[in-house]
This record gives structure tokens, sequence and C-alpha cells, in this order.
DNA sequence: GTTCGTTTAAAACGATCGTTTAAATCGTGC
DNA sequence: GCACGATTTAAACGATCGTTTTAAACGAAC
């Protein structure tokens, strides 16, 4: 509209930022660093976004929706194609996270050490955050739900943040986890999606709790 | 020795500087914060720290250790008194930790945000803390080794640190978790933790990725 | 009671922060 | 060309930070 600048000096402030953040830190990356990154004026950030917290919002904002927009179309395909698979499940909510670490477009690393920097966020940010999430863990709640229809609601809540808990940290500490990795070769990301899918899917199908004689077997004597 | 004082400033400066940095975070929380939290001198953080960045890694540390120590202690005991039960092995790891949570000595709600503050620091400070964690880590994989010894070192290294994920997750959000559990009752903290061992055991237990075509049910003819 | 190392106290240092202000510049519609 | 809204610029504001300095208070040893 009106003079039609589409001013790319907000794009570019939101790629220094998300940069500064992930590398220096939230708290420890002033404005000045930011809008130098990004080679604009101090004051762009205050007439762009308002303030540094709203900044931050977007940063945020700008690559948790596509991703958890990517996992919800992946579980409408998994639960007609493929109903009775728990596996395609899980790969449909832990897949699109690990692709972006492999995603030229985005740079990965610092999406995933950005994701990192969000635990340490004081309880006003993350509630403006949270609700990114909230159609995705009902969704997926409710799918597990149906291959898991002995779990109790209490289990099945556990459960499902295990999985969350799971892919999280490995995301966050992917780069620390490599340096630390020794002499192993932990080869591709695209690979061990597979293996995180299977760790994952037998920690949700694990006997319950709630019926505790049940043998690990299965299939024995009532 | 000398003139004995044991400065119990010293321990003020640490509860005040524990807290403050879990609530608040540690760029965000000043000295001047933490000194007046502890009813002491400015000054005095230097005089027994050094610096602001000796005085959290002493925070750290002093939490870390004992943990550490007593999940090494209950894995020798795992060993000798049940060496082929999975669960105790993981409940060596997982139980340490979660019980400080309900350890009315120290407030496990400083204790478990502090942790999670830990993924925001830079490079530098992680890399003191780590090692911290490098005989727990070397030890219970070699544990996990005789317990799973179809997979490959690759495998065990992802599961291992799966483990650590689910644990680590779930201590740091908490008490987000509890605030969005709804009506859902989760119970006491003791309860869970054989929940999340069920939960990790089932995981590390998954059929191999290297091992493709095997089947779940895992009796079948070859 | 004087001495001496340990600990606490008050004040100031230079630097950096997020934010605001007010003027300059740009691009378009008329 | 002029006017006008959108955007950028430079400069300053007040506040707060980690650290340092200098001196005072303390407590045991002789």
């Amino acid at each position: 509209m009106s003079p039609v600048n589409e001013s790319d000096t907000r794009e570019r402030l939101l790629d220094a930022a998300e940069k500064l953040f992930a590398e220096t830190g939230i708290g420890a990356t002033s404005l000045r660093a930011v809008t130098a990154e990004a080679q604009a004026n101090l004051a762009s950030v205050h007439y762009h976004f308002g303030s540094k917290e709203s900044l931050l919002l977007e940063v945020f904002g700008r690559r948790i929706k596509p991703v958890n927009h990517e996992r919800l179309e992946r579980l409408d395909k998994a639960m007609t194609d493929a109903p009775d698979d728990l596996d395609a499940i899980v790969r449909s909510f832990v897949a699109p996270a690990l692709l972006v670490l492999a995603d030229p477009e985005m740079d990965g690393h610092h999406v995933s050490k950005l994701m990192g920097r969000f635990f340490s966020e004081p309880a006003e940010i993350k509630m403006q955050i949270f609700p990114l999430f909230d159609e995705v863990a009902e969704r997926f709640t409710q799918a597990l739900k149906q291959h898991l229809p002995h779990l109790s609601p209490t289990e099945l809540f556990w459960r499902f943040h295990y999985m969350v808990g799971c892919m999280a940290f490995s995301l966050i500490e992917s780069e620390s986890l490599e340096s630390r990795a020794g002499s192993l070769e932990l080869g591709h990301i695209e690979d061990n999606i597979e293996g995180m899918v299977r760790f994952i899917s037998g920690g949700l199908s694990a006997p319950s709790l709630q019926t505790p004689a049940v043998a690990k077997e299965a299939d024995g004597e009532a």
C-alpha cells in the first residue's frame, strides 16, 4: 500500500536478530549489535517492531509457525494413508523440526540454538510463545490416543512430553553432541530421524504403569 | 584455617544467586540484586568468587555434583544387585535428578529452572560445566552397552542422549507442564519417575535400525 | 593491647544498555 | 514542482551494569 517500500530493512533486522540471539544470547545481544549486523539504524528496531521484546516474539514466531504447519499437514496425511502406523505419527512430529537443521534456506544451526534460548526466557515471554504450539499438542495427543487407548490421560500427557523432550534436546544440543561424539561418526540428520522415531515409538508403546502386571512379551495367559 | 570465619556470606551469595538466576535469568540478574538478596555488600561477590562468571560456575557445580555422585552410587548398586534389570540402570540415572525437585532441603523449582538456563549459556561457560558429566556419561554408556549389545556405538550414543533429553526436558519444563496440564491430575513426581523409566526403557530396547528386518514381536521365523 | 590477615563497607569508574526525540531523506500522487 | 506520509538518521536521555579502589571493621595470635 501507499509508498510501497516493503521495507526489507525489517527482514534484515529479523535475520540479524535471529543470528545474534542464537549465537550470543538474547539478553546479551544489544540492539546496537543487531542494527549494526543488519546495516540499519539503531532506531529502526523501535520503528518496525516497537521494542526488543516484540522483535524477539517475531523472531521466534517466524520459525515456529511453518514447522508446526508442516507437522499438521504430515499428520493429516499419515492418519489417512497409514492409520495404523504409530511410527508415521511420531515421524510427522519429529521430522519437520529436524529437517530445519538440514535446510540450507534458513541456517539450521541458528534456528536450533535459538530454540534453546527459549527455555531461558522469562515466563511472560514464554506465555506468548506457547499458544503457537497449542494446536499441534492437541492434534497429536488425539492421534496418539487412538493408538494407545490403554493409557490414562495422565500417562498420555507425560509420554507426549517425553517425545517433545527427546526431540527438543536433540535439536538444542545437536551442535554440542556432534562436537562431543569423539571418534563416532554420527551420520546425517536425516538418517537419525528414523533412529529417533524408533526410540520414541518404543517409549510410547511401553507397557502402562496402570496395568502393572502385564508381561512385556504381552501374549501370555490371563 | 587461620581466623576461621567459614564466611556464611559466601553461602548466602550462592543461595541468592541461584534463586535469582533461576527466577530472573542469568544475564538479567545483576550482582546488585544478588548482594541485596543475600544482604551482603556489592563487592563481596568479587571478593569471594572473583567475577560473576566464577560465581555462576559455583552455583551450577554445587547442584550438579551431588546428583551425579548419587547416580554413580546407584548404578554400582544396580549393577551388583540386579545385573539383568535395564529399568534399574535407567532409574539410577533418572531418579537422583527428579528427586531434587521433591527435596525440601534445596528448593527444587529453583534448581530445575536453573538447569534450563544452562542451555542458553555461551559456549565458553558450557565447556566448563560439561566435564562434570563426563564420568556419568561414560559409566552409564558402558552399562547400557551390556544390556543392548546389538546396538552400534552410534545408536547407543544417540539413545543415551534421548534418555538425557527426556529427563532434562521434564526437569526444565516441570513447572510449565504442571500449569498447562489443564484438568489433569499429574500426581507426585515420585510416581512419575517410574513412568519415565518405562518410557525410556521402552525406547532404549526398541529394535535397532541396523538390523532393519527384525519384526517387533521378535520371535518369528527367520 | 597491639598486630596482622580476613572480611565487609561505601563510593566511584567507565561502559553499555533500551528508548526517545527531532530533524533529514526518500518515494510517490497530484 | 510541491506536498505528504513512510522511512531513516544522528544525537541524546536516564538508568544500570560489572568491576575497581580505598578504607573501615572484625577476630584470632602473641
